[in-house]
DNA sequence: TCGAATTTAAACACTTCTGCTTAACAGATT
DNA sequence: AATCTGTTAAGCAGAAGTGTTTAAATTCGA
């Protein structure tokens, strides 16, 4: 059974990178091109990234369903929506509106163009008013 | 992009879980067989379980390479080895004997059989004396 | 012990991932 | 201009993952 995402060949070329050495020094050391070492960095790094949104997800199986921000939504009238869903649900929201748009960036910037919503967002809340997406 | 390990099919499983509901009960839902779910299931544990790993790599990164416990190595011989080869680096575990061993197998439960060491397992360590497996 | 719940294994199509090459492109530095 | 660094894209072969079915084993409470 495989242990984690990263295979041998991008820890290999992580752990040179840690060390300071460019792509080309490392393409040299592992005998390849330095387009394959980016390739493969830049996979180990969306392996890391996958790890980080799995163990995210937990949180939304503990959280309940608060709503959707469908595809086309603007994006600065997503708090409006939450905070209005969230009363119906009696719970308070632990962001103010700025914090809450820059979360709702932060946590997954693919998500959206400029100021619409580019695909839909889950948005789950907690007890302690926590959110999460997905 | 992908955003986490999980597919959808996984989630709404691990959902349905969450509530309380049998794997029966979700195989009728999904409209499916019940030995598929738990399939379906057990993969999505594997893979939470390999996002915990792929992270916990990230640690290895920043400590040093201490030792290698070679397979077929009696698990009862490992911290005299950490212990002398962390002073030759100067630094000091952080853990005692039995803590030690017991961190060793809970680490990776699947790279023990009995006392013996079944597969390779690199050893790292940090300035605080903290150890990795990896 | 009976039956329900859960787990495992094998096999199958299908899709995705991985490492690799070649080639081109943008930014900085020299 | 020439060089070094990092990125990107298209394509390819081999490996691995996914959902599924079917069938057999195991666990466990009543």
């Amino acid at each position: 059974m495989k242990r984690g995402l990263l295979t041998d060949r991008q820890k290999e070329v992580l752990r040179y990178r840690k060390q300071g050495l460019t792509q080309q020094q490392i393409a040299d050391i592992i005998k390849t091109s330095k387009a394959n070492v980016c390739t493969i960095e830049k996979a180990a790094l969306e392996n890391i990234a996958r790890a980080r949104d799995t163990l995210e997800f937990l949180y939304t199986l503990d959280a309940a369903h608060l709503c959707t921000l469908k595809s086309g939504l603007d994006l600065l009238k997503a708090p409006e929506i939450i905070y209005s869903e969230a009363e119906k649900m009696g719970v308070k929201v632990k962001y103010d509106t700025i914090t809450l748009i820059n979360r709702l960036r932060d946590a997954n910037p693919d998500r959206f163009r400029g100021r619409q919503v580019r695909e839909d967002v889950e948005v789950y809340i907690n007890e302690d008013g926590d959110l999460y997406f997905g």
